[in-house]
Order: structure tokens, then C-alpha cells, then sequence
DNA sequence: TGCCTATGATTGATCGGCTC
DNA sequence: CGAGCCGATCAATCATAGGC
């Protein structure tokens, strides 16, 4: 019957019609992808916003990602050193990478599910 | 900079709107859902069968509808009170019938 | 025809949970 | 106890569709 619960209405300022529920409040924090030295800040956090991947940085991910779906300690600093990335960056590419195959398998799959329906 | 914005693989963008059918199912368990707008695995594949499009067109468009949702709440509210009310009726009819006017709980 | 908004898809990065 | 992975999601952006 009833089901709902929830709730910690503590700002008190709301517009009065749909509720705000708390996934409308979630927040993602900002990338800490902290790139020190290289402009001269006055502030003192430096938050690198979404990276955008080069060319030439999306082909050698993708070259390393034929030749091996996962990461070696080793093999991630070196890509990282070259393609002047940080080696986080470099796993999570991997890691979406990954996550971006199956799911076209997946698509792809079900659509080889055809042809033979036989009776 | 600038730069490249080659994503010359890109030509699968070719999007094409969904059907009006397809995006009243969607809004509609968008809306009847709107405390908790994160269909299951299974629903989400109900949904997409509905609809006739993919389970990952699905999770794209409440991606995209959460997100823009909350990022200007006043806009779909009209949209939200339509959905609203025309979902309302259905809970109504296993109680009583209670109110059914607004909705429920107003702390 | 040009311009602006609506909308589907893409993707670097985050969040919670699990494994080792 | 922490690092990497998975699955889901966020959030910003891209490129096109649609309306005027």
C-alpha cells in the first residue's frame, strides 16, 4: 500500500508544484584530474574538466585496446608517459573501453538471432 | 583546440526522433515514477520492446530526460502534470478512491 | 533560407558494490 | 585495507531533426 518514504526537506525554499525528490538533487563531484604547474594559477584547486582525447590519443588507446582489452601496471604507465595522459585516465579508458564492446555485442547479437527461425 | 571534432566516425549520429507512441511510454513511466525514475534491468527492456527501439536507447533517453529534467524542473512541469494526472486514475482504482487531485503525500 | 530549441547519442569521469 | 573492475549513471557536448 503505501510506499513512500524520504525526505529531509531542509533548505525550505521550494517552488511549490513536483516535489523534489533526491535524485534530482544528486551532484556529481568534479573531476580531480589535478594537472599542478602548468598555468599560473592564483587559485589553489585545479580541477581539469572532462579531457578531450586527442586524434592521436584515441588511435593509440584503441591500437593498445586491439592488442589487449586489459591493462598491465607497467604497460598503463608507459602509454600514459607517451600519450601524456594520467595513468587514471588511461585505466578508465579502458575500463569504458571494455564497457563499450559488450554493449555492441550485445546489440549485435540480437540481431544475429534472426535468420534461422525456423518454425 | 578546437580541433578536432573529427569524430569522423560519427555518421551512426544519424538519430532519428522516436516514435510519438514510443515517447508517451517513456514519459509516462517517466512520470508514474518520477520519486525513483531508474527502471530496472527488466523494465527497461519491457519498455524497450513497448517501444519497439533497444534497451540502450531506453537507458539513453532517461539518461537524458533525468538530467534535463532536474536541470529545469519548471519546464517539464506541465508535461509532468499531464502524465501525472493521466496515471493518477489507475492508482486510484485499487483504494477506495481517495483524492486524486493532487498529489500525494505534502509534508 | 536562417536561426533557435528539442532530442538522441557519445563519452570522460564519478558512484557504489564486489573481488582479490 | 586498498586497487582495479563492473554496471549504472552523470554531465557536458555533438550533430541533427523540427518548428517558425
Amino acid at each position: 500500500v503505501s510506499q513512500d518514504r524520504e525526505r529531509g526537506d531542509e533548505e525550505g525554499q521550494q517552488a511549490g508544484q513536483g516535489q523534489t525528490f533526491d535524485w534530482m538533487k544528486v551532484k556529481r563531484n568534479p573531476p580531480k584530474t589535478v594537472k599542478v604547474s602548468d598555468f599560473g594559477l592564483a587559485g589553489a584547486h585545479n580541477n581539469a574538466m572532462r579531457t578531450n582525447f586527442s586524434t592521436r590519443q584515441l588511435t593509440e588507446l584503441e591500437k593498445e585496446f586491439h592488442f589487449s582489452k586489459y591493462l598491465t601496471r607497467a604497460r598503463r604507465v608507459e602509454i600514459a608517459a607517451t600519450l601524456e595522459l594520467n595513468e587514471t585516465q588511461v585505466k578508465i579508458w579502458f575500463q569504458n573501453r571494455r564497457m563499450k564492446q559488450k554493449k555492441r555485442e550485445r546489440e549485435g547479437a540480437s540481431a544475429t538471432t534472426r535468420s534461422s527461425s525456423s518454425s | 583546440v578546437m580541433i578536432l571534432r573529427s569524430r569522423f566516425l560519427d555518421a551512426r549520429r544519424k538519430r532519428r526522433n522516436f516514435n510519438k507512441q514510443a515517447t508517451e511510454i517513456l514519459n509516462e513511466y517517466f512520470y508514474s515514477h518520477l520519486s525513483n525514475p531508474y527502471p530496472s534491468e527488466e523494465a527497461k527492456e519491457e519498455l524497450a520492446k513497448k517501444c519497439s527501439i533497444t534497451v540502450s536507447q531506453v537507458s539513453n533517453w532517461f539518461g537524458n530526460k533525468r538530467i534535463r529534467y532536474k536541470k529545469n524542473i519548471g519546464k517539464f512541469q506541465e508535461e509532468a502534470n499531464m502524465y501525472a494526472a493521466r496515471t493518477a486514475v489507475t492508482a486510484t482504482s485499487v483504494s477506495a478512491h481517495g483524492s486524486q487531485a493532487n498529489s500525494p503525500s505534502t509534508p
